[in-house]
RNA sequence: UCCGGUGUAGCUCAAUUGGUAGAGCGAGUGGCUGUUAACCACUAGGUUGUAGGUUCGAGUCCUACCGCCGGAGCCA
């Protein structure tokens, strides 16, 4: 459909190209030609409302059936949801509008006219917007969920890259399972068996020596049946591995990195926070240094909260909340017992108990962001630890000449990005952090 | 894998003690000159998850299975 705009409206051809809606306001007074969709309309007898979706953001179009014509504002009361179309008209500042800003639109052309969109303007459960994800993705909350998911993303580069670290993409297909077969998804590797990664940890070590301070950005695989509201099968972690770096350097690189992303997505994505009815509050309390517990003290305080839990076990999920919930500041716990942990993590050498381990705990009972610590860099030590945990030093050849060729300390962590986007976007489950969650039970779309 | 909940129109949900399956939204038609998930009127829309059982009669009670949700375990 190609309807010609009455004579004294702004005509398509005095535009050369469509501008977004996110930068309307440079153009207060002005003719633009805008490209997306319909999000949704109303009208009443003689004037429509149409709120046209580009992906910058939100409009609303103005139509008045004695400017438009009869014909084009009949034009305009057949479309429906997510219709795709290119419309234009002139900017108008108005405060009876949705975002400031109007378009008194001279007409419009229909691309696609989409009919019945299963997902409509009232309530929906969470099962069938699931089914729905690949038009779900389209609605304002999840729009804005996605934004700061990329704000998280980019800060997280931008402060490594602007403190000298490199990326080093290490590989998603390995020939061994670092801890246990159990939780890696399996494959055919031309007949050989091999597995989907669930940490680039030990290849950051080999490349920590190459450039001293790198970090690797990929997805994560784990195929544990975990079903609760902060798993995925699929998840994106970002790993930063340092070179001459203790546990302390360490916890202060990873307190640094979360408080930066913190206040970047504070400083930039105020509109989406508001979307997403994020108390900000709590965010802006947010400052390094974190508060830091030993694990013993850890122990020792949900004991005296009255969670029956012995020293040497591992926290499950209620543990953690019940520990962060007694800050408002995310919290480091480190010093775990040694047992609980994997070979390559450092001993304490004050008490050789404990590995030289931390996690961080977000607020507001979100549980682990973070989790890295100290690797062990002397040789034996590391080749008995290997052969404690059953595995085959053969294997692991490449990996034990880090210690013989200028072994350091060495330290890194790893940040899952999902549970940082529930977090700081305030959302009961990781499953909308993502574009396309890979669940348990979830596989389409 | 275990425990609990749930399954009714395209969607979100009602339906009394076991007695004719209903509303809102969405869709369709008409109306309305400033709407904000617009509003008003009318219309269409159902094998009540599947299979079996009890009963004169089952959305409702019983059994099994399936799906989904939450929690536990396991994990990041």
């Amino acid at each position: 459909m190609q309807l010609s705009p009455p004579g004294n409206l702004p005509s398509r051809e005095n535009m050369d190209t469509a501008t977004s809606v996110k930068h309307l306001g440079e153009f207060t007074g002005e003719e633009v030609l805008l490209e997306g969709w319909v999000y949704n309309s109303r009208s009443s007898g003689k004037v429509g409302f149409l709120m046209l979706r580009d992906g910058t953001g939100i409009v609303q179009c103005v139509l008045s059936r004695a400017d438009v014509g009869e014909e084009l504002f009949a034009a305009f009361k057949e479309l429906t949801q997510e219709t795709s179309i290119t419309v234009w008209g002139v900017v108008k500042e108005d405060s009876r509008a949705p975002g400031g800003y109007e378009i008194i639109a001279g007409g419009f052309t229909v691309h696609q006219l989409a009919l019945d969109y299963p997902i409509t303007p009232k309530e929906h459960g969470t099962a069938f917007l699931m089914d729905h994800r690949h038009l779900w993705l389209r609605s304002r909350r999840q729009h804005a969920i996605m934004l700061v998911r990329h704000e998280i993303i980019r800060a997280t580069r931008d402060f490594l890259d602007d403190n000298d670290f490199i990326l080093v993409d290490t590989p998603i297909i390995t020939p061994n399972a670092c801890e246990g077969t159990s939780t890696l998804f399996g494959l055919d590797y031309f007949g050989r068996q091999a597995y989907l990664t669930q940490s680039g940890q030990l290849y950051n070590e080999a490349n920590a020596r190459a450039h001293k301070r790198v970090y690797c950005f990929g997805p994560t695989f784990r195929a544990e049946k975990s079903k609760t509201r902060r798993h995925l099968t699929e998840f994106w972690m970002v790993e930063p591995e340092m070179a001459y770096c203790d546990l302390e350097g360490d916890m202060a690189w990873a307190e640094q990195l979360v408080a930066y992303i913190v206040s970047r997505v504070l400083e930039t994505s105020g509109q989406q926070l508001e979307v997403l009815e994020r108390d900000t509050g709590k965010l802006e309390q947010v400052k390094a240094p974190f508060p830091r517990l030993s694990y013993t003290e850890a122990v020792k305080s949900l004991q005296s909260a009255g969670v029956d839990m012995q020293w040497g076990g591992d926290f499950g999920g209620g543990d953690e909340t019940i520990i962060s919930e007694q800050y408002d500041q995310p919290l480091i716990v480190h010093r775990f017992p040694a047992a609980i942990k994997a070979f390559y993590m450092k001993q304490d050498p004050d008490d050789n108990k404990l590995a030289l381990g931390m996690d961080i705990l977000a607020p507001e009972g979100y549980g682990e962001i973070v989790g890295g610590g100290q690797r062990e860099e002397d040789l034996e030590v590391l080749m008995a630890r290997l052969l404690e945990e059953g595995l085959s030093a053969q294997e692991y050849e490449w990996y034990l000449d880090l210690r013989r060729y200028g072994s350091v300390p060495c330290a890194g962590f790893g940040m899952g990005i999902e549970r940082v986007v529930a977090w700081i976007c305030g959302l009961p489950h990781v499953r909308e952090t993502i574009a396309f969650p890979r669940l348990l039970n979830r596989l389409e779309p």
